[in-house]
DNA sequence: CATCATTTAGTTGTGTGCAATTGAATTGTG
DNA sequence: CACAATTCAATTGCACACAACTAAATGATG
């Protein structure tokens, strides 16, 4: 039985954490090529991606799809509204809501977008099942990550608790 | 056969570039809780696992193992001087160059790290064998994303070049 | 040796990402 | 109805990422 020594753990955590940033950030440098044709940045493309597939949606629904708050969203959405491709709506039915709407520029932007993810996906090298797969095992990441990291914080809030 | 309709693509272009996405930031929340302890961001722990399994490095160096420039690095590199982890030195043989090395105290923390990656391990719910494979999965995808980013570069500069 | 190209850090500006706070609007409860 | 708790967007402050640029030092070339 081979075990690993302590210190070595060291250069794997670096590895597997650095691997995926790594891949994260080459992702990045695709998109930022790609995107710059449609004149968006890589998270701008995404906010325009929910709304193409979902219509309008309250900024609430918005950062639910896409893992963000409004702290990054606020200003993300202004930049977006100053190029015209959506508007902001305080909702009538609830004024602390703000409906992001598709101008009509930004819907005409979808025909353009069509072409990325072709590009994209041959940029990858991998075919569709392998990227359903690798899709699969980091869904399964994430979500692992998300329950350890609620643990880490309430294990954290309750020696805060000891404390006072 | 089936085939996939175009405007399809868009949604699982959002899928695959988001579930990457999500997986990056789901681990940095991970990493902050659990480096909290140490005073330490994730991009800071990073330029520290490299220096505590490389010694001490010019910036040019760091960069390449991290693959961030100078100007990630720089300001970064001031933290973790104003923290009293590293020194920044120039070179005496290359004066263009500044040479990162370790405090004692940025030696010494490395104790503390060593519980660091099994907690993260422990966190992503993977066996080593599974954290392995991900890894060469996600290397794989950033070689060919690197490589086409770099084509995709080059057409620019061609077509560039004519309108010159 | 003088000059030009290259290398190396640093700086500036833009755009996220996230924690913490604020303020307005809504909901729940008595 | 009053009032406390909650919800939602915006804002502030901090820390990356990265492109573009600057400045200093080095190397290469004639």
């Amino acid at each position: 039985m081979t075990t690993t020594p302590t210190a070595d753990w060291l250069r794997l955590d670096q590895q597997i954490c650095f691997s995926l940033n790594a891949a994260s950030r080459a992702f990045g440098g695709v998109y930022r090529v790609v995107l710059k044709d449609l004149g968006l940045t890589y998270p701008q493309y995404l906010v325009m991606l929910v709304l193409w597939e979902h219509g309008d949606l309250p900024v609430k629904k918005l950062g639910e799809h896409l893992r963000l708050d409004s702290g990054t969203l606020s200003p993300l959405l202004k930049r977006l509204e100053a190029a015209g491709l959506v508007r902001r709506e305080r909702s009538a039915r609830d004024e602390r809501s703000v409906e992001v709407r598709l101008t009509e520029e930004g819907a005409a932007l979808r025909e353009r977008a069509l072409q990325v993810p072709r590009r994209i996906a041959g940029a990858t090298g991998f075919d569709v099942d392998e990227i359903r797969e690798l899709r699969a095992r980091l869904d399964q990441l994430t979500a692992a990550l998300d329950a350890a990291a609620l643990e880490e914080t309430a294990a954290l809030e309750e020696s805060a608790e000891q404390g006072a």
